[in-house]
DNA sequence: TCAAAAGTGTTAGGCTTACACCCATGC
DNA sequence: GCATGGGTGTAAGCCTAACACTTTTGA
C-alpha cells in the first residue's frame, strides 16, 4: 500500500465521477462543450467536463462544481441523464460516472481562460473530435434525450434568453429537430399551450418589422406539458 | 485504520449499490417486492432488494444478481431509473445507489424461502410499510416513470405472459393508469399499432366465450412506439 | 422603394372519443 | 336457458397539417 493511500475500506470501492453534456446553439449549430484533457489517461484528447465526487458532496452539486471549475459557467439548467459504469470504462480504476445534461443560452458563455493545461471549447454536435473514455456514448444518449424532451417539456426555453421572439424560439426547435417547421402552425401550437406570454416589448433588430418579445409564464422550472 | 480495511485509496471513495423496484400485478393491485432487512441499519424494516456492487461487475448485472440472491427471481425486464446520492442517505458511509425498475408477470414469482434472516414479500403500492433509507422516494419515482412509459413504449407487455388476451392487456392498463378504458377503443388502438398479433389459439377460462390470445410481434425488446 | 423578417386564418382530413348490442361457452 | 366475459362499428367533434399574402421597419 502506498503511504498516500489513506482512505481504506473492508471491501473495494469504485471511484465516482460526474460528467456534463452542456448543449447550446452557436450560429446555426447545436453544440457541446468539451475540455481538452491535461492529464493522463487520454491526455490531449477531448472529453466532457466532469470529475471526481467529493465525499460529502451531492451529485448535482458535483456536476455544477466541475462545470464551474473547468469552464467558469454557472447557473445552467442541469438534469441527471444516466449512470455509466462498465467495468473497463476507465483504465485507472473502476469508475462509475453519473452523467448530466445541461442547456444554456449562447450569450451566457464566458469561457474561463485556459488553466492548468486544460482548455474548453464548443464543438458542433456533428463535428465532434475523437473523445476520451465512453464520452461519445454519453453524448449520443444526451442528444436523444434532449430530442425526446423537446416535445413534452419546456426544455427548449433553457436555450434562449428570458425574453425572446417567436422566430428565435422556432429557430431553436428547427435546429434541435433538424427540420423546417411551418410558421403559422408553430405559433398557434406554442401559444395554445399557454406557457409563454407577451412581454409588451419589442425586439428591434434590423431593417424590418420589430418582433413582439415573449417570456415563459413560469420561468422557474422545466415542466412536463400536455 | 482497522486491520480488515485492506482496500485503500489516495482519496475517499463512496460505496456503490444498486436497488431494484420490481413491479407486478397481483390480484387487482400494482405491487412491489420488498425485503425485510436482517442487519443494521434499519434492521427489521422493509427495503428494496439491492446491495453493494462488486468491483468488477457491471451495474445492471449487480441489480440482477442482488435480485436473484435475495428473492430467487431471474430474467425480468430491467431498466435503469435514476441514481440517488444524497450525502446522508445511508448512516454507515457515503453510498451512491443506482436504482433500477423492473417488471414481471405474477406467475413467474417463485420467491425464495427466507434465508439469512431476510424475507421477501409483495406489497400493493398503496399499502407500503415504512421503508428504509430513501427507498420511498425511489419507489415514487419508479411509479411515475412506469406511468409515463405506458403510453409510449411496449413496457406493459412485460407484466403479462407471452400469450395473453386483450381483456388481460386492458386490465393491465387499467390497473396501472387507475382508470377504466373503453373496450372498443382500447382494442382498436392497440391493434392499429401493429405491435401484437393473434396467435390463432384461444383461452378457455370459464363459462363464457373463449378469448383469442395474442403475442407481441417483437418480444425481444421494450420499444418506443408512436 | 426595396429588402428583410413579422405577423396572420381557413380548410380538409385524420384521429379520438362516445356509445350498445350480439356471441360463444359452461353450468 | 342463463350468467359470464368476448367481440364488434359508426358518427361527431377535435386536432393537425397544408398553404400565401400583408405589415412594418431601416437603409
Amino acid at each position: 500500500m502506498n503511504q498516500n493511500d489513506s482512505y481504506c475500506y473492508p471491501y473495494p470501492h469504485p471511484a465516482v465521477t460526474t460528467d456534463v453534456v452542456l448543449f447550446t446553439i452557436r450560429g446555426e449549430a447545436l453544440s457541446i462543450l468539451l475540455i481538452r484533457r491535461g492529464n493522463p489517461p487520454y491526455r490531449g484528447m477531448w472529453a466532457l467536463p466532469g470529475g471526481f465526487l467529493d465525499i460529502g458532496e451531492d451529485l448535482e452539486a458535483c456536476a455544477k462544481r466541475e462545470l464551474q471549475e473547468e469552464t467558469g459557467i454557472e447557473g445552467v439548467y442541469l438534469e441527471q441523464l444516466y449512470t455509466f459504469g462498465k467495468p473497463e470504462r476507465d483504465p485507472r480504476e473502476r469508475v462509475i460516472s453519473i452523467a448530466y445534461f445541461a442547456l444554456t443560452q449562447s450569450d451566457r458563455l464566458k469561457l474561463k481562460p485556459a488553466s492548468d493545461a486544460t482548455r474548453a471549447a464548443w464543438f458542433p454536435v456533428d463535428q465532434l473530435p475523437e473523445l476520451a473514455f465512453d464520452h461519445a456514448d454519453i453524448i449520443q444518449l444526451a442528444r436523444s434525450r434532449l430530442l425526446a424532451k423537446l416535445n413534452y417539456s419546456t426544455i427548449a426555453f433553457q436555450i434562449l434568453p428570458s425574453r425572446f421572439t417567436l422566430s428565435q424560439l422556432q429557430s431553436v426547435y428547427e435546429i434541435l429537430l433538424n427540420e423546417r417547421l411551418d410558421k403559422r402552425n408553430f405559433r398557434k401550437g406554442i401559444l395554445a399551450r399557454g406557457i409563454i406570454k407577451e412581454t409588451g416589448e419589442f425586439s428591434r433588430n434590423g431593417s424590418h418589422r420589430p418582433a413582439k418579445t415573449y417570456a415563459v409564464v413560469n420561468p422557474t422550472r422545466v415542466e412536463i406539458i400536455k
